[in-house]
DNA sequence: GTAGACGATCTGCGCATGCTTACTGTTGTG
DNA sequence: CACAACAGTAAGCATGCGCAGATCGTCTAC
């Protein structure tokens, strides 16, 4: 029998130690966890709705208002009423947003260069391959 | 620049999906998640103090002490005052407490496998042996 | 056109969290 | 012996969370 942490209690410590690692960047642009959750979220395209926003970022649709008034606030995304349906509010990133979320995936990049410092580069393109992999199927669920 | 996760949001999104999987085995053993984590750590010995086993499963030694006597009263532990310095109570898993981390911990590991499931085996054995050493690492700090 | 569905927003509930304070019993140091 | 330090316990506070309900404006199907 294999002697190793269970892998849940494994990615809750990580996650911890990443979110403790990365705050600083985060500060250093003003921003909370959220906030670069969204922004990060945006990159791809804009999120038609708000709802399915919320959906992408796993956050509830009415705590993400407040969120959004303040990155808007700031001019990092803009709120446009669809047209074609004027329920919806279209959420994108502007110039500046594509600039905050850039700089700041950078500095992220250092710290988890940090963390991977000590493991062998053939393991490290595995392990990343693999995180990357596992998360994408634990997100579609 | 490679197109992926950030490390963090994957480990954030994999605990979440690990909880939600391993909820119905702890179920079945009538267990919290903290439950589970207070049992474990203790599987490696006794923690000669409360607050030393608060420390190690990263949780407010105030919000421990009801696991610890829900724990108790079930028969999974014990807490014996240490007769060195009878501020401090030693707790200890019971036989009872023994079986019963050992069988969620089966179940835990099948949820495991089917987590990894797609994995090829060789790559499989990197990624765990990796987030084993991260973990332990990031745990240390 | 009317009814039902849906998006955005606001408000509030219940729950879990980490922290802080206070109290008691115990230890050991001066 | 007195006093500071420490473990265990209890109680309270502020925060953040997901979720439910209500409202309003907007579609869409009948």
């Amino acid at each position: 029998m294999e002697r190793r942490h269970d892998l849940g209690a494994a990615f809750a410590w990580l996650t911890r130690a990443m979110v403790a690692a990365e705050e600083p960047v985060l500060r250093a642009h003003e921003l909370e966890m959220w906030d670069y959750a969204v922004l990060s979220a945006l990159e791809d395209g804009p999120a038609s709705t708000q709802a399915e926003l919320a959906d992408t970022v796993r956050r509830d649709k009415t705590r993400l208002i407040p969120i959004l008034e303040r990155l808007e606030a700031r001019g990092l995304l803009r709120r446009t009423p669809d047209p074609a349906d004027r329920r919806n509010r279209v959420v994108a990133l502007t110039g500046a947003g594509r600039e905050v979320v850039a700089s700041c995936r950078a500095g992220i990049r250092e710290v988890e260069a940090d963390l991977l410092a000590d493991v062998e580069p053939g393991e490290r393109a595995i392990f990343v391959a693999v995180l990357d992999r596992l998360a994408d199927a634990a997100r579609a669920r």
